[in-house]
DNA sequence: TAAAAATACTCCATAGGTATTTTAT
DNA sequence: ATAAAATACCTATGGAGTATTTTTA
């Protein structure tokens, strides 16, 4: 089969007009690049190259083959530098998924400084339930995904990106804003809102309770909502009050419209992971990314003064 | 060196997504392929496919690689057909040379009926004396030539193509014209106008000449023409008489305007030739070109009637 | 005669094969 | 347990060398 070597050899004859000097060029001795021609010439089925001699002269079909070949071989070394470029260069689409608060609140945090240092890079951000996040993690949609624990999938890697610690959230006005710490027993008896079926901060809710020994059902449950948002809403007009991530009402935090308290006996930590699949060579612009958000997440994105009183008083600039 | 093989094994095992069933496709065996995707990911110094187990499928490298390969063998295909057509196809530009008689009267009568079948053909003739004729043929600028017997170089090839029987010219009004044939006594007395030094047309006389005993000195010449047509005109207008190709004046000859006449005694018989690099490879073109005018120059171009009273009879068509 | 390509031959690097092991479903 | 890729190892083709002959300026 007709290779690259043999179309470099020829053109470097039809340069020097010569095979021995062709030969030089290439580290190739004279009889060689004979061959390299012979080859090329009964694989063509014509004449390419006339030896005249003083000089060697392409024939019009040689003259034809050597127009093509620069091309071809310009071409070739396209290829081999954009793979060479690929390698070090973040550049081009990253697609990452996250749940809800992953994807609603930290990942919008963390790509900002990302795409702000490296300008030719698109970040997508797709929100989703864990499980359809994993899903299209599994299936190469998304090359990366933040999200809780999976259901243990051989195919998939992750690694603890972030931890978060759930509170009670409740109205400014509420009776326990002066109090620093709540009973679970207490709890129990508030009218309680929870998010539906399937989302990540009720299953949450679900397992700290289970590590106390208690039960959903036990709670005063008087609404189910959708979205965190909804929650947020239905706490402010009274409905009820929710455990939730801080991060998700951060504004009504710092504005000082919900507050955010602790249940004492109940364990509402959770993290978040990044998630990848185990086979798949990830591109070097996301490794480039895995790479800047683990730095960044090193240093607290939420103060932990967030949480405290000294956190509400009043900014001085 | 990375060369074309690589590329298409590694295209079908994207295509297949599968080592053994690529390997299959192209004859080769699976540890083959893996040997040449290996080969790759070296030379490339990253990943290209991601072994899934279940399937095989290329990275983001990977992607990039496909693309550009897909390109670059379908280009090396286009070489291999546009070299493949070549070889039959009469198609392109064909670069011929004349001297005075066959480039101004022999080859645009020639190329006619060529031009007629092979529509993609395009004919240049360049009108030049045969020194500078030849001197092109040797330098690749003209592919063919059509003149006189060359001063036997080594690279050079000629065939002779067709003969031609200079005849002497007299106006219609002429003495001469109810004379079957002159004498070269006779000759010798009259006017005479020749063609420049150099000229083919000249050479011819002086061989013939020489060839009887005679030398150009002995004519009565009364004038030194530039070019045919000039000493056309010098005959007509009672100047002197001359030496001239009939094919060259066939005009004349048909409007009986101008006679031609042999002359007893001097061979005035000169041959055209093909004129050939003896080296250089000749184009399909140029082949079939040679080809076909060695055929169409079997039967006569200029009716033999041509030089005899029956031939300057009204037409009845 | 000198210089360059073609030819003859020799050798070894490597492409490709078979057999086997490892890995993943 | 099965199927597929990786690994190990072997073999043989042909790419590349040296030496020589042929060709041509």
């Amino acid at each position: 089969m007709m290779d690259l070597w043999h179309l470099h050899v020829f053109r470097k004859v039809v340069e020097f007009k010569s095979f021995s000097k062709a030969g030089k060029a290439v580290n190739l001795s004279q009889p060689t690049v004979s061959s390299h021609i012979k080859y090329l010439e009964d694989h063509f089925g014509c004449r390419l190259l006339d030896r005249l001699g003083k000089e060697v002269l392409p024939t019009k079909a040689g003259e034809m083959l050597y127009g093509y070949s620069q091309k071809l071989l310009a071409f070739r070394d396209e290829i081999e530098t954009a793979l060479a470029n690929f390698q070090g260069i973040v550049k081009g689409r990253l697609a990452i998924g996250g749940s809800t608060i992953p994807g609603g609140y930290i990942l919008p945090r963390l790509i900002g400084p990302f795409v702000r240092d490296y300008s030719e890079v698109t970040i997508s951000i797709r929100i989703g339930d864990t499980q359809s996040i994993i899903n299209e993690v599994l299936s190469g949609e998304l090359e990366l995904g933040l999200v809780g624990a999976s259901t243990e999938n051989k195919h998939i890697h992750q690694d603890m990106l972030i931890e978060d610690e759930m509170k009670l959230i409740i109205p400014y006005d509420h009776p326990w804003v002066t109090i620093k710490q709540v009973g679970l027993a207490q709890l129990l008896k508030e009218p309680f809102i929870v998010r539906e079926k399937g989302s990540g901060t009720l299953q949450s809710l679900v397992n700290s309770l289970a590590a106390s020994g208690h039960k959903l059902e036990e709670l005063r449950i008087v609404a189910e909502m959708g979205s965190t948002t909804a929650v947020c809403q239905g706490i402010k007009n009274r409905i009820g009050i929710s455990i939730l991530s801080p991060i998700a009402v951060e504004e009504d935090l710092k504005a000082g419209t919900l507050r955010a308290i602790s249940i004492k006996g109940l364990n509402l930590k959770r993290s978040f992971y990044l998630t990848q699949h185990r086979q798949r060579t990830p591109s070097p612009l996301c490794q480039m990314f895995i790479q800047f958000i683990k730095k960044a997440c090193l240093k607290p994105l939420f103060p932990p003064t967030m949480f405290t009183d000294e956190f509400h008083k009043p900014t001085s600039t």
